[in-house]
RNA sequence: CGGGGCGUAGCGCAGCCCGGUUAGCGCAUCUGCUUUGGGAGCAGAGGGUCGCAGGUUCGAAUCCUGCCGCCCCGACCA
């Protein structure tokens, strides 16, 4: 075990705030819910969000910014989005304040708002409103909008990166002539959000879509895609709506079709937040500390220099800096820590809480034969490579990690992944074993309700990919087609 | 909002029940020397409105009252 890290065995929450702390990625601010993230922390986040960008450019998205402060008036136009969102909203009553007579500041009561302001839990309402200025013909569709905000939501119970009042997200809004394409869109983009969670995080999700229930307020159909953590809960990864025209109607968004028809608009929308960054630690860390995949590790390799004097930190120097400058050339990102001020096997245990991928070790014992030491983050591994060509055993090594670490996540879901034929059974794995359960369900709230009671497992998505069967719902008895996704969640 | 817990050095805590020298320990920090292939060792040093306000007392971190803040569990959570 790691200093200061609790075992994913003996607490697994605690052991995630550990390595959240220890890791360095953030901590908690003064106010209850927000947190500060630290700048390794947000360089995972930037590396996130640059290929989460360019996917989003690359299919004809485009990034624009809306304001942070919402008009009341403009929740109240979409029912079930107020619902959802009425009690978790932070407002925006004043725009003063003044010094008391000791000393003290208040808020100035003279100051206050005609109408308040709501920080934004989500933006389709100021989005919607803004549309409609932009829309008139088939010619003005589709709007493919992306933006990059903060968003906040004035959750009862908050968790480093998993769940924080303000957090950090991307929200595409796009508007469409046909439904057919609002729904084309809606798949599009969760295809991309499980292509960036599979081969960017190296973290496997079922993609699916949402029950009634769970959906977003004020969407048709969501879409999601769920990973399992290593307590064998779900994690809800990302979301794509698809809206139908109830924004279009809210917001009386129309346009005119090529037959000189008026018709509203079909929308989608689709977001993933800072929340990712909580999944990728709980998807692949252990008790060391952080495993990150390569290609999202702001650093790739690290290079630790062992050495007494200076005149030995010369001569690495001398022959480690061109091996760096050809990593470098290979794209890979990498740190040379020649501090003094730390012994070498600090600098280890740090790295490896940190989860950098590759971490290279070099020595006078080395400069006489020619050779580094590499130690690999996921496996432990150690060898003693010729130093000769060492690029492009590292460069080669990016590839297999990323996938090793792909294939424990897959194999971890595999493993604890079941099926139940009947109630008693799903009761027992959920209690004893936890982890995915496939069952049957009779497609009704009602029954949702009662299984999530007894259970607390809930349905986590209807995955595209189960295959049709017969079958009858584990608690009513009633006849079903495919089994849906159970588990607890986040 | 209900249940539980906590507030003492930058961090983590002991001391409180049973009031009494100068409030202590570990980590961290700073200085020096020795070290450096898996979180160094030794010696020394600095650092405190004991959450806040009142009360009891010759005397309060300790007892009493009020207030504030935080954490955990639950309710809640697209």
């Amino acid at each position: 075990m790691a200093k200061g890290i609790a075992t994913r065995e003996e607490n697994y929450s605690q052991w995630y705030n550990d390595i959240v702390i220890k890791a360095d990625l953030a901590e908690n601010s003064g106010v209850r819910g927000s947190m500060v993230i630290k700048p390794y922390g947000f360089a995972i986040w930037e590396k996130m969000k640059a290929q989460l960008d360019k996917m989003f450019k690359e299919t004809g998205h485009e990034n624009a910014y809306f304001p942070l402060l919402i008009p009341k008036s403009y929740f109240a136009k979409e029912a079930s989005h107020v619902d959802g969102f009425a009690k978790e909203c932070a407002v925006v009553t004043h725009y003063r304040l003044k010094t008391t007579e000791d000393g003290n500041i208040e808020v100035d009561q003279n100051a206050k708002l005609e109408e308040e302001l709501i920080i934004r839990p989500t933006s389709e309402t100021i989005i919607w409103s803004t549309y409609k200025k932009w829309i008139h013909s088939y010619r003005d569709l589709p709007i493919l909008i992306n933006q990059w905000a903060n968003v906040m939501r004035w959750e009862m119970r908050t968790r480093l990166f998993l769940r924080t009042a303000e957090f950090l997200w991307q929200e595409g809004h796009t508007a469409h002539a046909k439904s057919s394409e609002a729904i084309a869109e809606t798949n599009q983009m969760l295809e991309v959000y499980a292509e960036f969670a599979e081969k960017w995080m190296a973290m496997p999700v079922i993609k699916g879509s949402k029950s009634e229930s769970e959906r977003f307020a004020g969407a048709l159909d969501t879409l999601s895609i769920e990973a399992m953590m290593q307590d064998g809960k779900a994690l809800q990864a990302g979301t794509s709506h698809f809206l139908g025209q109830n924004f279009a109607k809210a917001f009386d968004v129309k346009y005119t079709s090529k037959e000189g028809k008026e018709e509203f608009v079909w929308a989608s929308s689709w977001g993933v937040s800072t929340r990712l960054i909580g999944a990728l630690i709980m998807a692949h860390s252990d008790d060391k500390g952080l495993v990150l995949p390569p290609k999202l590790a702001p650093i790739q390799v690290v290079i630790v220099p062992i050495f007494r004097s200076e005149e030995d930190l010369e001569k690495i120097s001398e022959k480690i800096n061109p091996i760096i400058e050809k990593l470098r050339s290979l794209g890979i990102s990498v740190k040379f820590d020649n501090r003094d001020t730390y012994r070498p096997g600090h600098k280890f245990a740090e790295y490896e809480l940190k989860g950098v991928p590759v971490r290279l070790a070099i020595g006078m014992r080395d400069l006489e034969n020619g050779t580094i030491e590499l130690a690999r983050r996921d496996t432990f591994e150690k060898k003693t490579y010729e130093i000769e060509g060492i690029e492009n055993v590292i460069n080669n090594l990016m590839t297999e990690i990323q996938d090793n670490i792909f294939n424990k996540a897959l194999k971890f879901r595999e493993e604890n992944t079941h099926k139940a034929d009947s109630y008693e059974e799903f009761k027992d794995i959920i209690k004893n074993k936890s982890g995915f359960v496939y069952a049957h369900w009779d497609g009704t709230i009602e029954t949702e309700e009662k299984i999530q009671e007894e259970t607390k497992a809930t349905i986590r998505n209807i995955p595209f990919d189960a295959p049709e069967e017969d079958g009858v719902c584990m608690v009513t008895g009633k006849p079903s087609k495919r089994r849906v996704l159970f588990a607890k969640s986040y």
